[in-house]
This record gives structure tokens, C-alpha cells and sequence, in this order.
DNA sequence: GGTCCGATTTATAACGTTTTAAATGAACCG
DNA sequence: CGGTTCATTTAAAACGTTATAAATCGGACC
């Protein structure tokens, strides 16, 4: 009486939900290693049983489960991006990761974050996931010359794409923006304008892409041999009203500059707001170039100039970069600068 | 010639890195199951077991296999946080992820990030993580009143908490900011001042907040007897431009608001841009009480009043709420509504 | 007619963990 | 001393997948 009918018996499709492998074997009749490799496409499976396998999988929505395939094969399918704390303002790390997701969108690969608590000490963090392959690749930004995490990486073949160059004789991937260009391209317009004292403000100096900024810089300045200033006292990093005071207090004193190559909105917006306070007018006795990332600089002050980074692109082309690092491919290809809009009509 | 020694047999010590429960069964002498359990300590283990347990895996730095763990128990360790696309400046989302990842850091539970590429669609991104079981839990922000989101995850049970609240009858986990209080207190602050016709400026009306907002300001409005204006033209979401537009051509027709309530920095920003377009001066002919979530606008703008919400303290709570949620607490105390920071002796 | 081959398919084991049920052994009791 | 209990430990199975090796089969070959 209590016996259950023996043609129900191995039917699971009402098991628990989820389909599984199981699951299309026993809707098709094959055998779950057949199912498994019609679905990965494998060599030795005939051509109709492949197609079947997969019109059932489609039909029931089959998912394969990503813990088992991370248990059996290794692979995490998983993108860690490290964020840095100064990331907070204007979407710079938002950008960034809607690009990586943009380029993650139809694989296998999901982005998990790790907010850098310490500036910089995330070196623990990334021989952690190293240590216990908690990722399949890495990616983050604000890189040094000789950035230890950088080498950390690179001596543990850990697949990764940095934000920014180094100096290491190994090449490795990056996607990077041309600051060089930018900070020539900045000052040239600035002198254009008829400013004969530019001041350029910099990332903080152990960053590599402070010395390409005070490079592209320098060559300006030089060619056009007019004067220049470099603060040393303040950085992109400080916090804005460190920023303003600074640039209050030298409008007050002699030969203030009168031009600035901005490294960000911020500083520009702080600069302007600095000047202001001893009545020095934007595009009267000074002007800006700044980098733009968004939308609000531009916006808000249309009389300051800006040159577009975009960094949602940038983090697609990170994306696409650390798929192919780790699908393999040799390196050749993998060291990406993107050039600035230079609009040379204007 | 060819043997290996007996004694090696059995050692996994040195096989391929990382240590497994198996490698501390062999160091220890126990078997693989007890190791299991003193480690999660079970009950029926005794106490020196467990201490020497405790002590080789610390020894080895021993972590359990995150794939193997959550194939076995059906947890992922996962929190999925979804994220807007209006979320791309001011840092709003990173705020946010950073007092998530605060709340989460010392908890097995990993961060992964889902942009939502198209405004308000992702209701099929949250079916899909639903039905696959791609997380443990949920974050999203800007709930509307009956948000599908939600319904769809009370009608499945699925543990999550928003930023913002809905009116469905069934209470369930957020952490909001008391958005009504806000838009008060920014309204009596304007009136305060001498202001005579305030306007306050919303987000999409579809949304929660934008309710109590409106009622916050209605509610002051009200009480002074004061004209008001509410524009239906722009909202918060609007590309910078537009509200810079807007304002400026209604600064240049008669009856022009004196105070403004601002939802959000960019839009006083665009503000103050706008109304300097008519020579109307931040201040003299009117007054901006904003709200803060960065500290780009106070510094940058000292004479806008700003009322501070704390997006990274948000985010921490909601991890907090979040984690007690899926440990199964019952859903007391896990409706927080964060109040705005008024500062009376002003 | 047996052997071998290529083309498919399949059974089995393994990844590292937790769970269920069973085993061990000491202590206790009648 | 046999039986019962309790405290601890253990063996075995399972989660869903992939990799390795083996099986099946029709036909080609000598």
C-alpha cells in the first residue's frame, strides 16, 4: 500500500527546483557525462545529440551550478577589483566598474569588490585571494613604479590588469591613459590663451602617473619657455578645503599663477573657489584645463576647459584585457593607452 | 629502487598548496569529519580536540574551500548589491559599498556588484539571482511604493534590505533616511532666514522619497504661510544641464523662488550656476539648503547650507540588517530610519 | 569470421566540504 | 559480568560538476 509507483522512480524533475545535469540525463536518456560535454561543446559528441541536449537545457533553464564547476575545475569565474578609498567622489570607481561589468556582461564572470581600507596596504589583500584563489583575476588602479603589487602578481603569474603603468622591465597588462598627452595638450591651451604662468597640480609624487603629468608638463612649459609653478604642498588627494586654502592664500601673494592644469574636477572646483576669495575671476585673470571624468565640471563652469577621460570605456577595455590574460593569450596587445580627445579644430 | 618510503604515504602536506580539512586530519591523527566539526565548533567535540584542531589549522592557515562549502550547504556567502545608474557621481554607490563591505568584513561574506544597465529593469537581474540562488542576500536602493522588486523578493522569501521604503502591507528590512525630516527642516531653515517663496527640487516622483520630501516641505510651507513652487519640468535624475537650464530661464521670469531645498549637491550646483545667469547671487537675492553626502559642496560652496546623510554609515546598517536577516532573526528592529543631523544650537 | 578502428557514449572517480548514521570505548548500573 | 548509557570519534554518502579511462557498436579490413 505504501509502495510508490516504480515509474516515478529516477524522475527528479520535481525534486528540489534547481535543474541540473541530472536532470537533462534523465529528460534526454543519456548520461550525465554525455550531457556535460554536449554542453561544453566537446569534440566526440555527435551533432544531434549535442543539439538535443541543448534544446532541453534551454527549455528547462538549465543553469550550471557555479560552485560545483569552481570545486571540480579550479576556476572561481570570479573578477576581484580593488577600490581605493579615494575613489569616493565623482563615480571614478562607479565608472570603472560599469565599464568591467559592460565587458563581463555575457560570460561566465561575476565582479566582487574589495574596498581598500588602508591606503595602499592592500597588498594583504591581494596575497590573500592569491594564496587561496578566491579570483580568477585582478584589477585595480593608482599604480606606483615599482608598485608591490605589481610584483607580487607578477611573480606568482597571477592574472591581473592594472590602471596605470609601471616601470618593472616585465611587461605587463595595463590600460592607461595617456597623461603625458593630457598635461601637454592642457598647458599648450593654457599658454595658447596667453597665460605665461601656469601651475599644474599633481596625484601625490609616488604615483607613476604624477611624474607622466609632470612630464607632458614640463615639455609645455619648456617649449614655450614661459614661467611655472609646481605646489608642493597640496595634491589631488587632499581633501578640497586644503586644496582652496592653498590656492586662497597664494592668489594673495606676488606673481600668482595664471593657469592651472587641474588633474581632476575637484581641483579645479576648489581652485576656482580659492581664487575667488581675493576676486580673481575665471577666463578674466586666469584659466583652468582640467581632466573631466564626468559630467559636472563641464557642466557647472562651462568656462573651464576640459579634456574627457573616459572612464567607463576604460574599465570595459580593463575588462576585455584581463578576459584574454586569462584565457592565455601572450601579452603581445595587452598594453593599452588611450589617447585624449584632442579636438584640433578648436 | 623505484619505491617511495612507506612513511610518506598518507602526507598531503606538500601535494599542491593548499591545506584542506584532509591535511589537518593527517597532521592531527583525527579524522577528516571531527576536524570539520571542531572547526565549526559543534558540540559533541571535546574541548582539547577542538583546541588542537584550532591551533594546526592557524598554524597552516588553513581556509575553508569556499566552492566546497557552498556546493555542500547550498549558501553562497554571497551579498549582491545592485547598483543604478544615476548612481555615477558623487560617489554615491561607493559611499554606500564601503559601509557594506565594513559590515561584511570580518564575516565569511563576499561582495559582488550588479550594475543595472537599464533604469528600473532589473527586476529580471533579481529573478535570475532569485532562481539560481547567486547570493544569500540583496541590497538595492531607490524603492518606489509598490516596488516589483520587492514583491518579488517578500513573495519568494528572499532575504534582502533597501534603501528606501515601500507601502506594501508586509514590513520588510530597509535602512532610509527620514527624508520628510530633512525636507523640514531645509524648508524652515530657508523661511528662517527671510526666504518668502521656496521651492524644492525632487527626485522622479515614482519614488518613495520623493513623497516625503514633498510632505517635508509641504508640511513647512504650510505652517509659515509662505508662496512655494515645485517645478515639474526637472527632477534630481536630470542631467546636470537641464536643471542649470531651467533655472536659469526661471530666474529671468517674474515671481522667482528666493530659497531652495536641494535633494542632492550636483543640483545646487546647478543652481547656484543657473541664477548667476540673471546676476543672482547665492546668499543676497537667495538661499540653497542642500542635502550633503560628500564633502565636495560645503567646501566648495561654503554659503550653501547642507544637512549631512551618511551614505557609508547607511551602508553599514545595511549590511548589519542584511546579515540578521539571513541568520533568520525575525524581522523586528530591522526597519531603521537614520535621522538627519539638526543641529539646534544654530 | 575474427580483428581492429573510429566514432560515440558511458561508468567511475574526484574536487573539499557537511551531514547522517554508525562505531568505539569508557563508565555506570543492576 | 552483561547490558545500557553517554561522550566522543569515525565512516560513508552526498552536493553537481569535469576528467580519465573504459565500454559499446557498426563497419572496414585482411
Amino acid at each position: 500500500m505504501t509502495d510508490t509507483p516504480k515509474s516515478a522512480t529516477g524522475d527528479t524533475r520535481l525534486k528540489s527546483g534547481k535543474p541540473t545535469l541530472r536532470t537533462i540525463a534523465d529528460l534526454t536518456g543519456f548520461a550525465v557525462t554525455t550531457v556535460s560535454r554536449a554542453l561544453s561543446n566537446a569534440p566526440q559528441i555527435s551533432t544531434e545529440t549535442r543539439k538535443r541536449v541543448h534544446e532541453v537545457a534551454a527549455e528547462i533553464g538549465y543553469l550550471p551550478d557555479r560552485a560545483a564547476q569552481r570545486l571540480k575545475t579550479g576556476r572561481t569565474n570570479v573578477i576581484c577589483v580593488l577600490l581605493d578609498p579615494h575613489e569616493e567622489i565623482l563615480g571614478y570607481g562607479i565608472s570603472l566598474m560599469h565599464g568591467l561589468a559592460r565587458a563581463l556582461q555575457d560570460t561566465p564572470y561575476h565582479l566582487i569588490v574589495m574596498p581598500n581600507f588602508i591606503d595602499g596596504a592592500n597588498i594583504d589583500a591581494i596575497s590573500h585571494i592569491v594564496r587561496n584563489g578566491m579570483a580568477d583575476g585582478l584589477i585595480f588602479s593608482r599604480t606606483e613604479p615599482f608598485d608591490p603589487r605589481v610584483r607580487l602578481l607578477l611573480e606568482n603569474g597571477f592574472p591581473f590588469v592594472t590602471h596605470g603603468r609601471t616601470e618593472f622591465t616585465t611587461p605587463h597588462p595595463y590600460v592607461d591613459y595617456d597623461n603625458f598627452a593630457f598635461a601637454y595638450e592642457a598647458t599648450r591651451r593654457l599658454i595658447a590663451r596667453g597665460r605665461r604662468k601656469p601651475m599644474i597640480i599633481l596625484p601625490p609624487k609616488r604615483m607613476t602617473f604624477s611624474q607622466h603629468l609632470l612630464h607632458g608638463f614640463m615639455t609645455a612649459v619648456r617649449e614655450a619657455g614661459v614661467a611655472y609653478e609646481i605646489p608642493d604642498e597640496i595634491d589631488l588627494d587632499c581633501p578640497v578645503e586644503q586644496i582652496r586654502d592653498y590656492m586662497s592664500r597664494r592668489a594673495g601673494e606676488p606673481d600668482t599663477p595664471d593657469g592651472f592644469a587641474c588633474g581632476g574636477e575637484v581641483s579645479a572646483l576648489a581652485t576656482i573657489t580659492g581664487m575667488s576669495d581675493h576676486g580673481l575671476t575665471l577666463g578674466v585673470e586666469y584659466d583652468i584645463v582640467a581632466k573631466r571624468t564626468s559630467k559636472l565640471l563641464s557642466q557647472i563652469q562651462p568656462k573651464v576647459e576640459t579634456i574627457y577621460e573616459d572612464l567607463t570605456d576604460t574599465g570595459a577595455r580593463m575588462g576585455q584585457v584581463l578576459l584574454a590574460r586569462i584565457a592565455g593569450d601572450d601579452t603581445t596587445g595587452m598594453q593599452v593607452l588611450l589617447q585624449p580627445q584632442i579636438d584640433f579644430a578648436a
